[in-house]
Parts: structure tokens; C-alpha cells; sequence
DNA sequence: TCTATTGATTAGAGCGCTCTAATCTTGTAG
DNA sequence: CTACAAGATTAGAGCGCTCTAATCAATAGA
């Protein structure tokens, strides 16, 4: 059996009171007392009980985390900074996944709540609002890449219109007229990427072009596809805004196959800035979603609840920007198209 | 404050003690008793409180998981993989992240042994020994991708040699003579692979290529080019097995930057079959380890302790097997080189 | 010398649950 | 009608800790 606080007091002839107020540096303790009561844990291998402690002092140390999906590196990377500023303010992460279904995640979000965390990220959720209302009901919640209207969960989210418009300009700028946007049609945040094309584009006086696809390398190709089906050479679009990377990238794989090279016929700007598109061999423009400043602006908007700090409503919308590689260039001479 | 077991019970009109058999589905209930608790539990919104139940009943089921690196989308499959074991099983996962770093890892692995989980699975550990022991004191412990030599810890690994004997088996057999490991320094494994390489290329009669690179794009890039400074063209080594597959993106980078088509000019080979590698863009031959039963295997040997079913250790060593895509061709019928 | 006063220490209740052992109900056999 | 086994229910201790209030020791003031 792990020796106890009770053990650590005997050996350190101590009470266990005592022993209590060293574990959590209390500063009522005497110099002599503090010392014989490290020693007796160091020797005895004592280490505090989080779950004994967390229901004898009604506080928890707990957060929960929930990833739609961890397999998508935009989340892995939040969640790594989660769990660097977590254990840096002393809270320790639970996590797990909702496996982009409703109902396993609503398991998962139970499963969360039974540990009575102080508070819970929950990643872009695909459960029903109502879900996450009850959840908020029992401690503070926060969502990442998910609005909210309730006035008890915070949201962080990127500024997903902001971003294809950063996108547009930038192809504009390079004198594109002709752009498509392959759409992530139900994927998360999808439809502001969207509008955010369609308004930019109207702003610069041009006519959006949508495709629908989704947020795969195949859905990339597909669109592509589509696109050389509907349109002659001469009239094919010089410009891709993809809704994400994955899309830009089966893009780019659609278009050299159908000989059209990238950047000199068509440029092609991703979403996410995933380590994909960081990838020398792709080097892919793309949109940056300010991944440490989401989880550190979660992180903190939760803790201020989880402390009382706040009962205001909070909504991070964060800018995106734009980072500029290879696969963007000006519109050729020849009309950016044909051969 | 939310309800406990004494309100339920209360309130169905009945004990704690029963309530709480009720909560675990103990058979030694009557049906209407169990059916009013039931309501009476629904109508609260009573949830039982984990950690309390954990320490009454002096059992867990937490599981701790150590990831080394989540963002590696090998760990971050392996997650989640084990998350849906454990859901499956009942348990909850808790979840933190090393860093890389020994010292952080160290109290990562802290944080998890003070909730006195029911076990621990570390993916991938760079602490040493000595402290996998430690942990291996308190609960059963489960490696992956690292040895051990305790008894008293399990441990799930691929067979790096055979993976690598895989890939020159492959080249071999498509011609190839002169073949390159672009080996992984001291990441995890990467002495396996560079020993499989070499007693295959032995077995084949060929003498093995070795540069030392790392297991990133950069890495597989500058190997190429220390490669390509080496060796005059029609000397160039026409097959490279790359430590991972990042390392053999960037070293398709580097050939095709000098006028090296793959895999036409050079054949080569990945190894862990990443997203990355399955992208069509990309499409390259890679060596593929059985992640997802890996992670079973992983909780399966865990939960076979953890239930006290067995002592003995258990060293799963699993077959990697190759999938072949678009990097790798027969050798030229120029000698594969010049030009 | 005696009482405040301050700081250090401890007793003891209790967090929400489980578990053992005891108690209460039945139903059935004699 | 009694006795008793089997099943259903509950009392109560205790898991490892925190927290309040009480106790104790030591110094200072009168």
C-alpha cells in the first residue's frame, strides 16, 4: 500500500494536520516542522492523493478536455498548449474524444463531468447546444473553433471570414480575377470561410466562385476535377482559395496531373497552415489560425471563471494572417490559363 | 451544489447503501426499488462522482497515457485509438504530454502517479529507466516504442529491423544496388531501423550507405545533399530508405531540386505510413507499423495486469508491413543514374 | 505572578462514496 | 403457527485528505 498522510505524520512525529498544511506550502508552519515532515515523505516516497485531496477540499484540480478529432495536428497543438500552461498554474488535464459523433462525444463529455473538473475546453464540438448547457450548468465551459449565444460558455474562435479574406486580397493583389473557393462544406467553421470568399470578392467587384467539396486531399481533386470539367481552359479560374490544407493540397495533385503547373497557371492558397503545408516539397500559402494564442486565450478565459474572476460572457475572435510560400505568384502574361 | 447520493436516496425514499448498489447495477436489487432510484436519480440529474467512488472503493479507472509528442500524428492515432479501448472498458484516460523533455516528462509522470491510476501507458518515453521503475512500483506500466528490461513492465514495439529489411527487400527486388539509409540519429528507434538496414543489405551481398540525418524534412534534405556531393551521378545511390517519413519527404525535395526524378532516377522508401504518406500528392512507399494494434495490444496487456491476471511480462514485438505507392520503381534501365 | 496575544499545532468532523456485517422481509417447509 | 433460509435493505465505518475550531507554547505587558 502508498504510504499516506498519516504514515508521513508517525514517521515525522507529527500530526497529520500537520502534514497537510507542509503538502500545500502553508506558511503557519515552523522551519523545524516543515523540514522533518519533507524528510519523513521523501523517505517514505509520499506523494499527495489529487482525488482525496480534490474531494476533501471541494476544489478540483481537474480540467477537462474534449478533441473532436486528435488526429487533426490543428488540435494536437492546441491541446500540447493546453497542457503547458495547465501544468504551469498547477491544474492537471483529463482528456478524450468525441470521435466526431454526437453521441460518443456526448459519452465523453459525461465521462468529463463525472470527475467534476473545475472547468472543461471542449474542441470543436459537434454536440447539440443543449448539450453543452448542461454541461456549463456544472462548472465553466469554454468552447475552441465553436460558437456560442449562451452566456455562460466562452468562445475562442478564429476569424474564419477574416481569413479567406486575406486570402482573396492576396490573390487579387497578385492581379487573380478569376478565383474559386473549394468549400469544406459541413466541416467546422466551413461556412464563414465561405461567406468570408464570397464577400471579399464582391468587395473587389469579382464574381465568386464556389465549389462544393470537403476538407480531404481526395475532396480537393474532386473539385479540381469539376472545375476543368465546367470551365475551357481559357476561362479556368488562375486562383484556388482551398477551405483548408488537405484540400489544397489533392488540389495542387489534380492540377499538375491535368498539366497545369502551380504557381505559373494556377495559385493555390490553403487554410490552417498545418506542418503539411510548412513542408518544404509543398510549401503551400496558406491561412494561419493563431493556434498557442487560442489555447493560451482559452486556457485563461477558463481559469478567470474557474476562480470567480468573471461572469461575463467572453468571445475571443482572433485574426488570422497570412503566410505567403510557393504556391502563389502573379497571374502569367498569357492570361495565367491555356496549354 | 450538486446532488449526492444521500439526496437520490432521499428522495427515491431509500438508503445510500442502496442507491449505491443501484449505481453499480448490482443484481441484489428489487426491481421496484432499482426503478424508483432510478427516477429519482433522472429527475436530480445525479451523476456519480468518480473520484469519490475511486477512493472509497480503492480502485481506479484511470488510466494515465503519456504522450511524448502529440503533435507526431503517430502518437496522436494511438490516443486514439486507446481512448475508444478504454471507453469501451470503462475507464477514463488521463492525458499529459512530456515535451520531449526528460524533466518535464518526469513530472508529467508525477502528475499522473498522484491520481493513483489503475495503470499507465507512456508512448514513446525519453526518461530514464530508473524512473520507469519508479512508476512501475505504484501500478502496471506499459511501453510503447521503447524496451525495457524490468519484469515488471510490458512493453508494445515494432519490429524497426524487419521494417527496414522490408524496404531493401523492396529496392533489391526492383533492381536496385546501391542504396542509402538516411538514418534517424537518436530519435526513438532510429538505431533499429539503421541495424535492419544494414544486416539486410549484408544478406543481399551489398554494402550499406549510411548518413546520418534526422527524422524531419530538413534532415532528409540536407542528407540528400551531402549524398549528392559525395557521389558522382552515375555513383548516386538509386534507392534510399529514409528513417521516417518526413525525413523522405525532404529528401524528394532535395532530389527533384537537383534534377532527380522519383522515382524514375531514385526510388524511396518512408517509414511509420503518416497521413502524410498517403496523400496522393505524395503517394510514397512507406513502411507501415500496425498502429492500431499496437494500441490495443497495448491496453490489453495493461488491463490483464491491472485485473492482477498476469505477472509474467509480455514483449509484443510487432510485423510492420510495406505499402507500396508511387516513390518506388525499377531500377533504370541506364544504370538508374546520369543525367 | 498572572493574563493577553500571537503563532504553531492538533483534534475531529466531513467530502461522496463503497463495503462488510447486521437487520429486516418474505416465502416455504415442517 | 413456528422456524429458517434466501433475498432485500440499511447502518456505520472508513478511503485519504482538508478545514474549522480548539489547544498549546511562548513571549510580552501589566
Amino acid at each position: 500500500m502508498r504510504p499516506t498522510m498519516e504514515d508521513v505524520a508517525a514517521r515525522a512525529g507529527v500530526s497529520r494536520a500537520l502534514v497537510s498544511l507542509v503538502m500545500r506550502n502553508s506558511p503557519k508552519v515552523s522551519d523545524t516542522r516543515r523540514a522533518a515532515v519533507l524528510r519523513a515523505a521523501e523517505e517514505l516516497g509520499y506523494q499527495p492523493h489529487v482525488m482525496a485531496r480534490s474531494l476533501a477540499s471541494r476544489t478540483s484540480t481537474v480540467l477537462g478536455v474534449m478533441v473532436n478529432d486528435l488526429r487533426n495536428a490543428f488540435f494536437a497543438d492546441i491541446v500540447e498548449e493546453l497542457d503547458s500552461a495547465a501544468q504551469a498554474a498547477g491544474f492537471d488535464l483529463i482528456l478524450n474524444t468525441g470521435g466526431r459523433s454526437p453521441t460518443r462525444e456526448w459519452n465523453a463529455l459525461h465521462n468529463l463531468l463525472s470527475f467534476r473538473p473545475a472547468g472543461i475546453i471542449l474542441l470543436s464540438p459537434v454536440v447539440p447546444a443543449s448539450a453543452i448547457q448542461v454541461a456549463a450548468r456544472q462548472c465553466p465551459v469554454v468552447l475552441v473553433s465553436r460558437t456560442a449565444r449562451s452566456s455562460t460558455v466562452d468562445t475562442v474562435n478564429d476569424d474564419g471570414e477574416a481569413g479567406s479574406a486575406l486570402a482573396v486580397d492576396h490573390l487579387v493583389g497578385l492581379g487573380h480575377r478569376r478565383i474559386a473557393h473549394l468549400d469544406g462544406g459541413g466541416a467546422a467553421g466551413a461556412a464563414q470561410r465561405r461567406r468570408g470568399f464570397e464577400a471579399a470578392m464582391r468587395r473587389h467587384g469579382l464574381e465568386p466562385i464556389v465549389v462544393r467539396s470537403e476538407h480531404t486531399d481526395i475532396g480537393g481533386e474532386t473539385a479540381v476535377r469539376q472545375l476543368l470539367a465546367a470551365y475551357s481552359r481559357p476561362d479556368l479560374p488562375t486562383g484556388l482559395v482551398s477551405g483548408n490544407d488537405f484540400n489544397a493540397v489533392g488540389a495542387i495533385s489534380a492540377l499538375e496531373e491535368a498539366g497545369l503547373r502551380v504557381p505559373e497557371d494556377v495559385s493555390v492558397v490553403g487554410y490552417d497552415n498545418t506542418s503539411l503545408a510548412a513542408l518544404r516539397h509543398l510549401s503551400l500559402t496558406t491561412v494561419d489560425q493563431p493556434r498557442k494564442d487560442m489555447a493560451r486565450l482559452a486556457f485563461e478565459a477558463l481559469i478567470e471563471r474557474v476562480r470567480g474572476e468573471r461572469t461575463e460572457p467572453v468571445r475571443h475572435l482572433l485574426h488570422p494572417s497570412l503566410v505567403v510560400r510557393a504556391t502563389t505568384a502573379e497571374v502569367s502574361a498569357t492570361g495565367g490559363s491555356s496549354r
